[in-house]
DNA sequence: TGTATGTATGTAATATCATAACACGTCAAG
DNA sequence: CTTGACGTGTTATGATATTACATACATACA
């Protein structure tokens, strides 16, 4: 495992749009969860970590019965809740994220660096990108707390055209 | 109808947590709805028109299915299309909201005023208001743009308390 | 007035997404 | 060596959403 700054790929904040060595950036981002879990004791099993795997092979989102489809044909369990709760804790350890429109889920690309990233969707190639969200948050709880209202959780996603499909439009 | 301005209620930001006239603020919303829908030539028909009012009952969203159960205990078709159909319509028509988050809608309390808010959702009571979200959206088209993206349409959702809520807890 | 056309509604069937409840196995702490 | 926590497997069901087709209704215009 690399340090982020010595991947070009990994480095960029438009990784998921940029060429890069993608299998490089998934064995990061993997490294990253194994260290991320040793140290808070969590466990990623393997079902887990086959599920992460999966989630790596492409920067876009998968529904939890297309990871439990593969899971099946690689003798874990096949019914729903085997996908369900190997998701669950991803999201909940940071190394991966639902996608609320699409009712997917997400590899982590920085995971550690705990963050609450908003998503880029191509509308065309099914992307997902990790963009910072930290201004857009800060606006939204300023907003909020004019009415009194205390955010806690904010989704913030956006449709759109990436920079390769608007290319060819 | 009276203008926006003339309605404490129905002029102030926090409109859904506020106390207020609500049945005034439905009616105000209805009313314009009409008067929209005129203008467009596009058909509030009684199906659609019935589910605006439910969805008008209350600052909460609604489940597909909720709206479904409703309209079909006063005679209209009892099958998930009529409800998907109307519900449909009425955010194409700028007049309902959908909330990724809650997989449900909600009537839009400013109908015809051109606006894509991000939304509060309140964790304990569910009520649902809308907020301004101009600065939020230009953060996050920013950021995006950085990397390329080009936004075409964003959803910006907090989950937390409400100023009643926060009060009792 | 009759008829063609588009749009809205009704209905059946099915697809897709998600969770509750319980059984079983494993492993570490006591 | 057993108890308790946790993870996994499985059954069953619940919740959300769409496709496809049939029917009705409105509008325009021959």
């Amino acid at each position: 495992m690399s340090a982020p700054q010595d991947c070009p790929g990994c480095a960029a904040p438009d990784l998921a749009f940029a060429a890069h060595d993608h299998a490089h950036c998934a064995q990061d981002a993997l490294a990253r969860a194994e260290a991320l879990t040793a140290t808070t004791g969590a466990r990623l099993t393997p079902v887990r970590r086959r599920v992460l795997e999966i989630l790596l092979e492409e920067h876009k989102a998968l529904g939890a019965y297309d990871v439990l489809a593969r899971l099946a044909t690689e003798g874990f369990g096949n019914q729903p809740p085997v996908a369900y709760r190997a998701l669950e804790f991803l999201v909940e350890q940071g190394l991966a994220h639902r996608i609320q429109r699409l009712n997917a889920f997400t590899a982590c690309v920085h995971p550690g660096e705990d963050h609450a990233p908003a998503f880029l969707i191509c509308r065309t190639c099914h992307t997902v990108a990790e963009a910072e969200a930290t201004a857009a948050r800060a606006a939204l709880d300023t907003e909020a707390a004019r009415t009194g209202f205390q955010v806690e959780r904010s989704t913030i996603e956006a449709l759109g055209l990436c920079p390769n499909c608007r290319g060819q439009a």
